[in-house]
DNA sequence: CGGATTTGACCAGCGC
DNA sequence: GCGCTGGTCAAATCCG
């Protein structure tokens, strides 16, 4: 598993920001048919980065996969790999999904990419990844060597192991080591279907292509589970936190959906255009759905409370995930088998217009969401695969970590050291 | 009291 | 042009 992000580090040659796309799909493997239209598109990869872990705190990690939109990730030297020298075991899956493709540019509808899955755990850790990738015309342009790509490459294997994430529920997900997307999805079908604990669940394709509003801002979008209902007042989402201070400053009914999409702005900055929505899947309640829209004109902020725009969305005193450090720790030490623990995060980009009936790429209607607190969990994930982040993050051709506009190498540094604070580990999210 | 949320009103883009 | 829908504004309200 360490080898397979090493080498796929070690050969991104691309801007994993101009292309990561979430998606989302749940609990568990969604991998997704290549197969034939693959080799129509051979520059078409399709990836899903899931983690398996707090939602609230992958949601920032993933969101660090996007070098824009103020994503944690992009504007610091990887946390994971310096900071936190975590381990992490992760579960790689590809999908196949031809949703967005027409507003990547380089694909059509219909055609389907992705081409595998790398599986690795150890017996500890959950963790789950799915990365969604859709090249773009750069991309294409480019040696098609992304970090996910590379890590799809790796498997010869033609069988889906069984959903890690849920699997690992009842017993420790054992790396298979890597496992082809190929052949994971019966091809006849298409692309777009996941395998979830076995059970094909088809892909959405895209709908309402013509569907046009405002200017074509760049949007990125990300699906995560959604935490349990907060308090009383509060008749909005319970955003998963991030490293931004995110203000509410409307809510919509949204039609054709039973839930309402809330509209945040940064507030970590007086005058940062960055926006994000929430709103929950249409098709899957238990995800929610969040577009970025527009960039932060800002680095994050080294303390994420000090403009207090930490929202109530994301009351501490309500956020399961944000439990108290103390009880964590007791728990913690009472149990440290993290196999209780699954989040999955789906991640996905727009960059020019985004559908939101393409949230239904996260649905696959499989429950996946246990809350969880630990950063201990991330400790205990496999040590290899970080180690490996260690060295491929050294690698300068990887632009996964560059920083944000307006960064300097001090505060890069900064952000650096700092890049913990983006998980609000103390539980104040 | 400062800041966040709620919520109805208003505005703008798009399709007919 | 009109209606529909999504996005934003801003006053009222809530909360720490």
């Amino acid at each position: 598993m360490c080898n397979i992000l090493g080498t796929i580090m070690e050969n991104y040659q691309g801007d994993l920001s101009d292309i990561i796309r979430a998606s989302g799909a749940s609990y568990g493997s969604c991998s997704t048919g290549t197969s034939s239209s693959e080799a129509a598109n051979p520059f078409s990869r399709n990836y899903h980065l899931q983690f398996s872990s707090d939602p609230t705190i992958f949601s920032s990690v993933l969101e660090g996969f996007n070098s824009n939109f103020g994503d944690p990730f992009s504007n610091m030297r990887d946390p994971f790999l310096h900071e936190l020298d975590l381990p992490l075991s992760a579960y790689f899956n590809s999908t196949s999904s031809s949703a967005e493709i027409k507003s990547s540019g380089a694909l059509e509808e219909a055609t389907c990419f992705g081409g595998g899955v790398v599986a690795g755990s150890s017996s500890s850790s959950n963790s789950c990844v799915l990365a969604q990738k859709i090249l773009d015309e750069d991309d294409m342009r480019r040696p098609c060597n992304s970090i996910l790509s590379n890590m799809i490459q790796i498997s010869p294997n033609d069988k889906l192991p069984i959903s890690p994430v849920v699997d690992s529920l009842s017993r420790p997900f054992k790396p298979s080591g890597a496992v082809s997307g190929h052949n994971m999805i019966d091809a006849k079908t298409s692309s777009d279907y996941c395998l979830v604990d076995n059970t094909k669940v088809q892909i959405s394709s895209p709908r309402n292509p013509g569907l046009k509003r405002r200017k074509s801002l760049a949007k990125k979008s990300i699906c995560v589970p959604a935490p349990a209902a907060p308090n009383s007042r509060q008749s909005g989402e319970v955003v998963p936190s991030d490293l931004w201070a995110w203000r509410k400053y409307g809510q919509k009914p949204i039609k054709g959906s039973p839930y309402p999409r809330g509209y945040y702005r940064c507030s970590s900055s007086k005058g940062c255009p960055a926006r994000k929505q929430v709103e929950r899947s249409r098709t899957d309640p238990n995800m929610l759905v969040i577009t970025y829209t527009s960039e932060h004109n800002h680095p994050w902020p080294t303390h994420r409370n000090a403009l207090a725009g930490s929202s109530r969305s994301q009351p501490s005193k309500n956020n399961n995930i944000a439990a108290s450090k103390n009880e964590e720790e007791e728990e913690e030490e009472s149990n440290s088998d993290s196999n209780k623990v699954n989040n999955n995060v789906f991640v996905r980009e727009e960059e020019k217009q985004l559908e939101m009936d393409d949230v239904e790429f996260c649905d696959i209607g499989v429950p996946y969401y246990r809350p969880i607190s630990k950063m201990n969990n991330y400790l205990q994930l496999d040590q290899g695969l970080f180690a490996e982040f260690g060295e491929i993050e050294k690698d300068e051709s990887v632009n996964l970590l560059s920083p944000p506009q307006g960064f300097d190498d001090q505060q890069r540094e900064s952000n650096a050291l700092d890049s913990f604070h983006f998980f609000d580990w103390r539980g104040d999210i």
